[in-house]
DNA sequence: GCCTAAAACGAACGTTCGTGCTTTTTTATA
DNA sequence: TATAAAAAAGCACGAACGTTCGTTTTAGGC
């Protein structure tokens, strides 16, 4: 028991990294055991193994989803000043996310796939977007928005949209559409009329 | 060949519907032939018979869904003028379906489960889409936007992180943040702001 | 009341899925 | 190096899927 790694911890990281590239592309319920297992040139009965269940594969996956949420999104603006820059941070490390990997939102994906299933999967991934959308809103509050609320369901619906539009169209124009609309509700902030004029 | 209804026209129209709530609830993939039949109490393959192939079953659930997209969010709008009254009723109209009817919004289910799948099926997803964004847009600069294609991806957005959000929370002041939402991006359009400040 | 074509049916197919059982291989420690 | 546990593989199953086929029912025109 003392090896710092015990082997299948390493495999089962492996697997969720790439179960959520997939997942992300075909959903968490056209991810199938069987071409993960191929694609990763193992058995399906190795891989089942790691879970016992299908259904905890989906689980460990919605998991592994949001840790890699918090890592590229969350943790990058986390390391810059509460409220306007933090909100500003989350948002452009979302967006550019959407662009440097190709496999859209994971979380975006399989949301709309699982909001009429109910069940811990579905429960697990809306909260995990509930989380997200409450630390926009607690940012929101904290650069003296006066609706928070809303103003964290705009933020988000206009990361969501770039995303939906984009990986239907192709287009990297909505970007600019997105961090424009953005931009824009960013400088309603109190106090950030003319630092939006001046630096941007 | 001279009855006006040959039969199976009514029974291919009742098909679509159900597939078109089942659709918007499990997506096109889930939407299965079997529980299809089962739910209209005939069988597999004589549902199977009017379409030829689960793709043109799907397809056909798509044009489906555009026509009541069309019936319930355009015709009502066309009615109003040019401009911004007809945006507005857009905008009202489809959030007020997505409170009426229970399935939520078969393009925004269906568009994230295609968005990776290239093929026929995607392509008119995409192409349905395409129409309303583009008649957005249209709308937006005969009302005089300088921005019109931000401004439909702002509409856009909006309507549809609020059935993202209402589906995964299942609290309806979405609504009410999404409808503010429009409000502020109503008021943008020129010579709105007084009309926005007295009628609301 | 026949006759034809459309419409619906029932059974079966090949495939793929998740899952369970048993065996073999690999890994880590004493 | 021997050994026990962990990891992976092999094999098979039952269920559900889309699809095909031959048959039966329904409906409309002479």
């Amino acid at each position: 028991m003392s090896p710092v790694t015990q082997k299948g911890a390493s495999t089962r990281a492996s697997i969720l990294d790439r179960a959520v590239d997939l997942a992300s592309a075909e959903g968490l319920e056209g991810l199938t055991i069987g071409r993960l297992a191929a694609e990763l040139q193992m058995s399906k009965s190795g891989l089942f193994a790691h879970f016992g269940s299908k259904q905890e594969l989906q689980l460990a996956t919605v998991e592994a989803a949001a840790a890699r949420f918090r890592a590229r999104v969350i943790a990058p603006a986390l390391e810059l000043p509460d409220g306007a820059p933090r909100l500003r941070a989350m948002a452009e490390r979302y967006l550019d996310q959407l662009q440097d990997y190709s496999g859209g939102c994971f979380f975006a994906a399989t949301s709309a796939e699982y909001d009429d299933r109910p069940g811990p999967v579905r429960d697990a991934i809306a909260a995990s977007l509930e989380a997200w959308l409450r630390e926009l809103e607690r940012q929101a509050r904290i650069a003296g928005v006066d609706r928070p609320e809303r103003f964290a369901f705009q933020l988000y619906s206009l990361v969501m949209g770039a995303n939906s539009r984009y990986r239907l169209s192709g287009r990297a124009a909505v970007f600019d559409y997105a961090r424009e609309a953005i931009d824009r509700l960013l400088a309603e902030l109190p106090g950030q009329a003319d630092a939006d004029a001046a630096g941007l």
